[in-house]
DNA sequence: TTTAGGG
DNA sequence: CCCTAAA
């Protein structure tokens, strides 16, 4: 082990909204680079890291005229729907693209829309996709219709066309690659013609409800990886050719939508459909309210960030020592403030019932492409594959660099996501939906999973260097996920090991995010807001995060040991069921802060500083043993004194999370009992005087 | 701002 | 984790 080498992660180019110029600060940037010492960089850090910038990059990313780019990543399929609206500020682009790596499920998106008169789109939109087989299907209008573009623009994205009605002018191709480096090299397809009846999902226009997974499931060949013809993306191909994909194990087993009352497990059993409500528009007979199955695996926001420019200050990212004035004025300044503030805006409720948007994030989100920049050179690789993204081109650059790794994350992939709107909303009104969709997934806790070799690394202590992301060879590799962070979970569903169920190595699960978010479709979205922290402030503070109690000495766990966000290893395939904004359309925006689950080096922090300075003191704890985690207030530490002392008393099987060492817990019960009795002493001493005063 | 507790 | 009364 090399020490004092420093590892160097630039992460550049999330395919993220950039922040609003005025409110970015000059660190931001949208890029986040990061030096640590390679003797302590462990996988969890990187995790923490990327989970840290993405979740700061949502925070930022209100802005609803960001384009988006809805992707959906099927598994075996791959359908383009999409819409290139005349307004380019808003526009919208909805396109599936494969995920290549699943083996299952077919993931399914359909979209309709209609009277979009008034958004100057004047076709009837209504698309669909759904194919499974062993290829990709492409979903494309008919190029002889001069309203639509040829499959190809719609892939490439040059299309003007809007979406035509694909029930009658529609052309599936099967883009059955044999070996997806067949087409790596210049993106090309294969078109196959498959049954289009096959496709199913759609009968008259409509789109049953169990139309995300009535595609053709039942094919079963292995899906290649696909080089997707990435409008979206501005960097070009590099001459590597796609790793071959799967995500090993993103096998995509879960039934996004089905009806299926036994898939408990995969934690998708019902697909939250909840009608959105409110919107002028005049009901129908019959309210062919429409659910728009957007279920992307990809989402990828436009990306605002060109990747290959790192950011050279390292000040920007260094640790800032803050003045001790007052811890809660440090708190409070990481905290979600944007959220907050968005309460502003949305008052002017809307008469959303329950529920508007709902998504379900599955937990694959092989982040698009990563994007390296070697050495500066500029020389950069990008890949579209929906599957590991490999990186490559970097050996020469990462042995004289130093064990420096330069990794640019292309984008991210937003985990599934599934909107029911109206057809008679307004595209205006689906992007917001869309954009909330998006805000709550990104919001409501991710966390990153990173993948070696198509195979995921879950153990978080390791070193990259012991993992062999420093490997030159696996680097090519690397890929990163987005998953929904499972803490929520609940606890039948994550509570065993999960790898005994999953034959594949990638997790399953569905987070499911229903919000009331329908804003009325004439009412601008909730301003963007203006960001108060700052990514390399996240960055730390997960970083600075590891308790430092003065004198830790004791400390069992190695440096390595702690994790900052918790990963629950076992809560891969659970179902998070997180109510997004269930109260009222006031507090819609306002998020939750992300969890992060107390780490067991953390605890132990935190129950020597309770030890020390009793439990009356949290101010002190927190300034004692976690004046570096920004991110624990002294609520945080006294709620989590309180849980722990609560975990301490009931039987260890009821527990439930990382389980928390029984000595530490002793600790907890035994200084509980002490600092009760002085508490209670201290009154009784207290009582006493004002009774003798009497 | 902190503490203390309920949700 | 959130919210908030009370100190």
């Amino acid at each position: 082990m090399v020490l004092q080498k420093r590892l160097d992660y630039g992460f550049n180019g999330y395919q993220v909204p950039a922040m609003p110029r005025a409110s970015r600060s000059a660190r931001g940037r949208g890029c986040v680079r990061k030096k640590v010492d390679n003797n302590q960089m462990c996988a969890f850090d990187l995790l923490a890291t990327v989970a840290g910038k993405l979740l700061q990059e949502s925070e930022h990313s209100p802005a609803p005229s960001n384009a988006l780019v809805v992707k959906d990543q099927h598994p075996v399929a791959k359908g383009i729907v999409k819409q290139e609206q005349v307004d380019e500020e808003n526009q919208l682009k909805i396109e599936s693209c494969d995920q290549g790596s699943c083996n299952e499920s077919l993931v399914a998106s359909e979209i309709r829309l209609q009277d979009l008169k008034r958004n100057n789109i004047s076709k009837e939109l209504s698309g669909v996709q759904s194919v499974g087989g062993s290829g990709h299907s492409y979903i494309t209008t008919n190029p002889e219709h001069s309203e639509y573009g040829s499959a190809e623009d719609l892939v490439v994205g040059k299309g003007k066309s809007t979406f035509g009605n694909f029930l009658n002018n529609v052309e599936r191709h099967s883009l059955g690659f044999s070996k997806c480096e067949d087409n790596a090299e210049d993106g090309s397809v294969r078109p196959v013609n498959i049954d289009a009846r096959k496709i199913g999902s759609v009968t008259n226009g409509t789109i049953p409800d169990t139309c995300s997974t009535e595609g053709p499931m039942e094919l079963g060949r292995k899906p290649q990886a696909l080089v997707s013809s990435d409008s979206s993306v501005e960097v070009p191909l590099g001459r590597d050719h796609v790793t071959h994909s799967s995500l090993s194990g993103c096998r995509d087993d879960v039934k996004v939508g089905s009806r299926d009352d036994d898939e408990n497990s995969s934690g998708c059993t019902q697909p939250s459909n909840v009608a959105l409500k409110g919107f002028r528009s005049p009901p129908r007979i019959g309210d062919r309210r429409i659910r728009k199955l957007l279920a992307s695996k990809y989402w990828k926001m436009a990306p605002k960030l060109k990747c290959g420019e790192l950011s050279n200050s390292d000040e920007e990212t260094k640790p800032v020592h803050r003045s001790r004035k007052s811890s809660y004025t440090r708190q409070r300044s990481q905290r979600n403030f944007p959220l907050k503030k968005r309460k502003l805006f949305d008052g002017s409720s809307i008469s959303t019932s329950d529920g508007g948007i709902s998504s379900e994030g599955v937990s694959n989100s092989p982040i698009k492409g990563i994007h390296k920049d070697v050495m500066g050179s500029g020389a950069t690789v990008h890949e579209a594959s929906g599957a590991s993204s490999s990186v490559a081109g970097l050996q020469a650059a990462f042995q004289s660099r130093d064990s420096h790794v330069k990794l640019c994350i292309k984008s991210f992939c937003v985990p599934e996501l599934f909107i029911e709107i109206p057809e008679t909303a307004t595209v205006g009104s689906l992007k917001r939906t869309v954009m909330e969709a998006v805000a709550a997934v990104l919001g409501d806790g991710l966390r990153v999973g990173v993948l070696l070799q198509g195979k995921k690394v879950r153990d978080d202590n390791k070193t990259l260097l012991q993992t062999g992301i420093c490997n030159e060879d696996k680097l090519d590799t690397l890929g990163f996920t987005l998953e929904p962070n499972a803490t929520d979970a609940p606890p039948s569903v994550c509570s065993e090991d999960p790898s005994s169920r999953l034959p594949s190595d990638t997790p399953q699960s569905l987070t499911r995010y229903p919000a009331s978010t329908v804003l009325d479709p004439g009412t601008p979205i909730a301003s963007p807001d203006p960001p108060v922290t700052n990514i390399s402030n996240c960055v730390e503070s997960d970083h600075d995060s590891v308790p430092s109690p003065t004198d830790m000495s004791a400390d069992k766990t190695t440096s390595d040991s702690r994790a900052l966000v918790a990963v629950p290893a076992l809560s891969v395939e659970a179902l998070a069921v997180v109510p997004f904004n269930r109260k009222s359309r006031r507090s819609e925006m306002v998020q939750r802060r992300i969890r992060r689950p107390f780490s067991v080096s953390e605890v132990e922090a935190l129950v020597q500083a309770v030890e020390k300075l009793g439990t009356g003191r949290w101010r002190d704890v927190k300034l004692r043993a976690f004046d570096n985690a920004k991110h624990r207030t002294y609520v945080d530490l006294k709620d989590k004194w309180k849980t722990l002392v609560h975990t301490a008393r009931i039987s260890p099987q009821q527990r439930r999370g990382e389980p928390v060492p029984q000595e530490l817990l002793d600790r907890v019960l035994s200084a509980h009992a002490y600092w009760s009795q002085q508490q209670a002493k201290q009154q009784a001493k207290q009582q006493s005087e004002t009774c003798l005063l009497l």
